[in-house]
RNA sequence: GCUCGCAUAGCUCAGGAGGUAGAGCACUUCAUUGGUAAUGAAGAGGUCUCCGGUUCGACUCCGGAUGUGAGCACCA
């Protein structure tokens, strides 16, 4: 006699081990066709998995995202055995679940073809009719290995072959296809309702650049075709959201062949990334920052003895000029401390806090480089902390306080904090990594937030912590940055004069709100697709006039809002105002200003914002107030005024 | 950097057994002075990314380079 209680609470006694599909059945023959997994005890099994003492059991189905999950996970199976009817000689490798989907990587003998993709989606299909039990089996470690070596699964063997002898280890098995497989997974491939197979790419066995690179398969699976169609919708909205097409249309900037990864800012473009700069200029002026300018090329003695030609030296642009090997700062840091070195500091002069717009090369790998997210040239909003051990915490606090007012200003509510602690290759001694590290956890604790530890992602100087910002597509966006580096300072012989009159190496904090303004730009593109915070638009509003008969008061009227420091244009082309407004309206200009004989006679002008909605007409000085609300308000219209923390 | 794809007018894209190319928008000119998402007409605009090869002939086929896209790897 067992009891099983539900998640409504209920109760029901059984007299026997029963599985998770006879507890379905018994509630209900609806819940038992709906059933794909269950949790018993909040572990995930499979519908076949038998409850043999008292428990607390749900049937998962597709209305549960683990329901989802395993549909996801078991479609990678699917797909796998697919692939294998049509292409026998194909090895199989691994299958996960990621956001949105799944995929599988093969290793064949050549790259899948878009034709491959719908023979295998047919292929999906047919097994899916032809209704399959999957059977979950279990299986000595050797036992598994002899059985994938015979079946010629070279990339199985090895996986298994990595896991300790002796353990026994689960498979699925599917008709003619089995794989090692943590599970849970669905009943059968019966349950599929809604898939599609979205693309094809490399990707290195074990993630592992040195290895051979397999065949991968996207796909993507859901309960039911309508949020299928959804999903497709999604990623088609994203589409137009990107960046790089936005900033063409918009006019922001351009990229071309001669300056790979290098932007050309357009009078637009510019324009966003000064009212950014001019921001944060002000934003680190309150904040205590001293804001500094260092040279672009440095001797290469210099990225040396910072250790950063050690690590990163391929990575870096150089110059060779009178027999002397320039580097093009690839980081602003080594600069900063020699200007920190500059005249005796005292333990009175700390925390002193430097920042500069700093632009920096690098040679990113060609692959890597996306638009304006990851390119060869940007701007960080750099900074730098010279202080005590002692004033690290407070330190990271009020910045962290700096970064959630930008990011808010910005528009953004949903922040991820993230700790990355000590990599392999790293300098320094174990004792300073755990102060450094302690110190960044004790700063994240001390905020009430909840927050993610990455082990092994540091920098080799330092931990850090990264922010990183929800976009309304609900994509993470690594922005901000603070690293506790003991290490650097040292390196380069920073000393202060302590209170008992030592010499001491200040602790260097460094520390980044956007990160580079190429990349937050884009983001700031994507969030908002193209239709930017009235405060960030390059055009605040146009004038327009309907007839020649205005030309004269329309620029008076741009004259007057220029002068009140609006950025603003006009447009006097002899064109309908139907087709001027769209035009503007398309460039996402916030407002739309309409001067007719009636306007001009009054003195007034016709409201209309780029979404459409008519203000109707009012005196020059009444928008003029409405303008300087709307851009005083920053990005916060778009947000409750409360950070918000993101799932993790 | 790796795998695969792509590169045609300012932009978005067609095109063809291998015989030097086309649309829409934008641009220029003319007409039109029109009240909230496209007025009409005409004109101009191309070394079909670059370098080699095959061929009587290459924008088209082959090889390479560069850039770029998706993914992987990398990211101080």
């Amino acid at each position: 006699m067992l009891t099983v209680t539900l998640p409504d609470g209920s109760t029901r006694d059984y007299e026997q081990p029963v599985s998770i599909a006879e507890i379905a059945h018994s509630i209900g023959p609806g819940l038992a066709r709906a059933a794909l997994a269950g949790r018993v005890d909040d572990r995930l099994v499979d519908t076949s998995h038998v409850v043999e003492a008292d428990a607390s059991v749900a049937i998962v189905t597709e209305r549960d995202n683990d329901g989802v999950e395993v549909l996801r996970h078991s479609c990678a199976h699917l797909m796998a055995q697919a692939v294998q009817r049509l292409f026998p000689e194909a090895q199989v490798t691994i299958g996960p679940v990621i956001e949105g989907g799944f995929f599988y990587d093969f290793a064949y003998s050549r790259p899948f073809t878009p034709e491959d993709l719908e023979a295998i989606e047919k292929t999906m299909a047919e097994i899916v009719k032809e209704d399959l039990t999957v059977e979950r089996k279990m299986l000595d470690r050797d036992e598994a290995v002899r059985l994938f070596r015979e079946m010629g699964e070279d990339y199985k063997v090895e996986i298994i072959e990595s896991i300790p002898a002796g353990e026994t280890l689960s498979f699925y098995r599917q008709g003619e296809f089995m794989d090692l497989c943590r599970g849970p997974h669905v009943p059968s491939t019966g349950k599929f309702k809604a898939f599609k197979l979205t693309s094809v790419a490399g990707a290195y066995w074990r993630g592992d650049s040195n290895r051979e690179m397999l065949q991968r398969i996207y796909g993507t699976a859901w309960p039911n075709a309508k949020e299928l169609r959804l999903h497709l919708r999604r990623i088609e909205e994203a589409e137009k959201r990107d960046h790089r097409k936005l900033g063409k249309n918009l006019g922001l900037f351009h990229f071309q062949e001669e300056a790979p990864g290098m932007v050309f800012w357009h009078p637009k473009g510019w324009t966003v990334y000064q009212v950014i700069q001019s921001y944060m200029k002000k934003v680190q002026d309150e904040n205590g920052y001293l804001e500094i300018n260092t040279p672009q090329l440095v001797d290469f003695s210099l990225w040396e003895k910072s250790g950063h030609a050690a690590k990163f030296s391929e990575e870096m642009f150089t110059v060779e000029s009178d027999n002397r090997q320039y580097a093009i700062k690839p980081m602003n840091c080594p600069c900063h401390v020699q200007v920190f070195n500059q005249g005796l500091k005292s333990y009175r002069d700390l925390p002193m806090r430097l920042a500069e717009f700093g632009s920096c090369h690098r040679y990113e790998p060609s692959g890597s480089m996306h638009g304006l997210m990851r390119v060869r040239n940007f701007v960080q909003d750099d900074g730098h902390i010279f202080c005590t051990e002692e004033q690290i915490q407070s330190e990271v606090a009020d910045f962290m306080q700096l970064l959630f007012k930008v990011y808010r200003d910005f528009g953004f509510n949903e922040v991820l904090l993230r700790l990355s602690t000590r990599p392999e290759k790293r300098v320094g001694a174990d004792a300073l990594w755990d102060q450094a590290e302690d110190a960044l956890r004790q700063a994240l604790n001390a905020t009430g937030l909840d927050w993610e530890l990455v082990p092994g992602e540091g920098a080799f100087y330092g931990p850090k912590i990264e922010y990183s910002l929800r976009d309304c597509m609900g994509r993470l966006q690594q922005c901000g940055t603070m690293q506790v580096d003991f290490f650097t300072a040292e390196r380069l012989g920073a000393q202060y004069v302590a209170e008992d009159n030592s010499r001491r190496i200040p602790v260097m904090l460094h520390r980044a709100a956007l990160g580079s303004f190429e990349r937050f730009i884009g983001v700031l593109i994507e969030h908002y697709g193209g239709a930017l915070p009235t405060w960030l638009a390059p055009v605040q509003s146009v004038v327009m006039n309907i007839t020649d008969n205005q030309a004269e008061y329309c620029r008076k009227v741009e004259e007057s809002l220029k002068n009140k420091g609006f950025r603003v244009t006009s447009d006097l082309r002899n064109e309908k105002i139907g087709f001027k407004i769209r035009e503007h309206t398309i460039q996402k200009t916030p407002y739309l200003l309409v001067a007719g004989d009636r306007e001009a006679k009054s003195g007034t002008v016709s409201v209309r914002k780029r979404g459409g909605d008519d203000l109707g007409t009012m005196t020059l000085d009444a928008f003029c107030g409405h303008l300087s609300a709307d851009v005083a308000e920053y990005g916060r219209a778009s947000s409750d005024g409360a950070l918000r923390q993101t799932e993790t």
